[in-house]
RNA sequence: CGGGGCGUAGCGCAGUUUGGUUAGCGCGCAGCGUUCGGGACGCUGAGGUCGGCAGUUCGAAUCUGCCCGCCCCGACCA
């Protein structure tokens, strides 16, 4: 390809919109253009890159026995109330409707859909396992679209389906898939790792995230300093620092006035927070819930909204609260009825709490439980933090930043029981079919693959998804004799397979040298009137510093041999 | 959805507080010439509904109201 006629331009200055690194390059380098908040053309640069990734990833699916095929994106929206995700999606499904009115979804995932075509396809045993996936365009309507091509709402995904004939095989088939990811993001340039997380919307039982672990994710990931447990902020366990071991005093009430919130309730009474119980309301689908945990500990509201079995979750407001009869800022577990009452078990790891006394401006002391009160739900609902204890060995929690790149589930039978997909066993017997389900957003993967491969120049592409191989640069491209050099080794890369992009433009050496390291090929080659005088050709690879002269005879044979490894 | 910031040429910005000729600057773009191994220089030139609508005024980029869009933080988010 030849730079001169390439679309798209590179920028000198930093669009100010951009934020992150990926976001500025991609930009900077011409290869997105935004259209609207989370939507983006792909300029053909950024377009190689994302289909060199596409089919990096067919590969990898293909090689444990993937079928692709194609899903459409336009669907009935009876379909979604048949597994009521409708409701679960609430506004981040588009919908539209058509000219006879009826309503339509943009798909955002395809789970319903491949559910009801395995349905039609598959009736018994011997048509399973089943792998079957496809790349496509889904539409989210994601309340705040963010960070360039990190969080968008109409994106490229590769889904992958699994259908197995029970919970064993399941596991099988989820243990190849989380082979073949590993191997597609070593492939991509990405050190990724693999951590437990919340199901969501999707539903299911189990579900992993593979995370690239960098200062810009959007996600939160606690992992032990010591053995291999790693989780998703929302989703992760931990052992909370014990209380102090005493008997067991008498209720006894406190003025505490003007005291609301935790912290001033510590510092009035002089005592740690870890010795008081918070008490927090919400409202769950509408209904008003009573949420008790100790004070130096914060409400994980995806453990919560879980616990709950809710949709919608959200803090209730003042008003709802005093609807109630209930006080906000002096709130007690305390004889408190005609309410839901959830706590995590952390208000059972110490004795003597204070807590409030349900009237203003008073507060109660030596609270336990369960002498002193019960609850409905006693279950962990508190935010893991860096510094507790590992679940599993004991050990402290470390707490980084990581980017989402792939998701994978456990679906169980949600689906096939909603959408009666079944199977005829051996037996004769009749058989929901076991599901999982398996994505890779693939221009997160790109924007991720670039916020780890840069430097201050610009995107240091990783061979396997560089948009061209190859980087030809001559200097003094007015001089005949490098025009003609550069001419013939241009033709000669080509004809030896090779994907060059030719910066063939009259520029000084610096506008060239800066494109050509924010465009970032992986390699670099000059020609210039002093490589030619020697009959060289000056080779540099994109993140070295030293730079080697190869003759130019026999350079593209070279080069050819160079990417054959 | 809550909080904050912003919207003037393709990009980066000044001008708005205190209304007043033809709205500026740098980069980029076009032409000519000189340069040529890390974003060269000179000359000439093109390019603008000042986000939109309404209002105040003799006069609005500037003041007022409403609306729209974009970014960031949070909530949210397979």
């Amino acid at each position: 390809m030849r730079l001169s006629k390439l679309f798209g331009k590179t920028l000198r200055q930093t669009p100010s919109e951009a934020e992150n690194i990926s976001h500025q390059l991609l930009l900077k380098a011409g290869m997105i253009h935004p259209v609207a908040a989370g939507i983006y053309s792909y300029l053909p640069l950024g377009w190689r890159a994302l289909r060199k990734i596409e089919n990096i990833i067919r590969e990898e699916m293909d090689a444990i026995g993937g079928q692709e095929l194609m899903m459409p994106v336009l669907q009935p929206l009876e379909l979604w109330e048949q597994t009521e995700r409708d409701v679960a999606f609430g506004q981040s499904l588009f919908t539209l409707s058509d000219r006879r009115d009826r309503k339509l979804v943009l798909a955002p995932t395809h789970e319903e859909v491949i559910t009801e075509l395995v349905r039609r396809n598959v009736q018994s045993y011997r048509d399973l396992p089943l792998l079957l996936y496809q790349i496509q365009t889904k539409f989210r309507d994601e309340a705040r679209p963010r960070g360039g091509l990190m969080r968008v709402r109409e994106f490229t995904m590769k889904d992958l389906y699994s259908f197995d004939t029970d919970e064993e095989a399941v596991n099988t088939t989820y243990q190849k898939v989380i082979g073949a990811y590993k191997r597609i993001y070593e492939r991509c340039g990405l050190p990724s790792v693999v951590v437990e997380a919340d199901s969501g919307a999707i539903g299911g039982k189990e579900s992993h995230e593979f995370m690239v672990i960098a200062e810009s994710g959007e996600e939160q990931v606690i992992h032990c300093s010591k053995c291999d447990y790693s989780a998703n902020a929302e989703r992760a366990e931990s052992m909370k620092l014990p209380g102090e071991e005493e008997e067991a005093l008498p209720l006894e009430e406190v003025a505490t006035p003007g005291v609301k919130t935790i912290e001033e309730l510590a510092n009035f009474l002089g005592i740690p927070k870890s010795k008081t119980l918070k008490a927090v309301f919400y409202a769950a689908d509408g209904e008003l819930i009573f949420v008790a945990i100790r004070g130096d500990l914060e409400v994980n509201e995806v453990k919560l909204k879980n616990a709950l079995k809710c949709h919608d979750l959200r803090l209730a407001s003042d008003e709802e609260v005093r609807e109630a009869g209930l006080v906000a800022g002096s709130a007690s577990p305390l004889g408190i009825g005609g309410i839901k009452r959830v706590a995590d078990p952390s208000i059972t790891l110490g004795v003597n709490f204070v807590a409030g006394a349900n009237k203003p401006d008073a507060h109660v002391k030596n609270v336990n439980h369960p002498r002193d009160f019960a609850v409905d739900l006693l279950v962990d609902i508190a935010i893991a933090q860096a510094g507790e204890g590992c679940p599993r060995c004991g050990s402290k929690l470390l707490s980084t930043r990581g980017i989402e790149a792939g998701h994978v589930f456990k679906l169980g039978t949600f689906f096939s029981e909603r959408l009666d997909a079944t199977f005829i066993d051996r037996d004769g017997v009749e058989h929901p079919i076991f599901m999982g389900c398996y994505g890779i957003g693939i221009g997160r993967l790109l924007a991720a693959a670039i916020e780890q491969n840069h430097d201050e120049k610009g995107i240091i592409w990783p061979l396997p998804i560089a948009p061209y191989q190859v980087h030809l640069c001559p200097l003094s491209m007015d001089k005949p004799e490098v025009a003609s050099a550069a001419e013939r080794l241009y033709l000669d890369l080509e004809q030896e397979g090779l994907e060059v992009l030719f910066d063939d433009r009259i520029e000084s050496p610096g506008v060239k040298l800066n494109d050509a390291d924010l465009l970032g090929m992986p390699l670099r080659l000059i020609l210039s009137p002093r490589t030619i005088k020697s009959q060289s050709v000056e080779w540099k690879r994109r993140g070295e510093k030293e730079a080697e002269i190869i003759p130019l005879e026999g350079a593209a044979k070279r080069l050819k041999a160079f990417f054959a490894l």
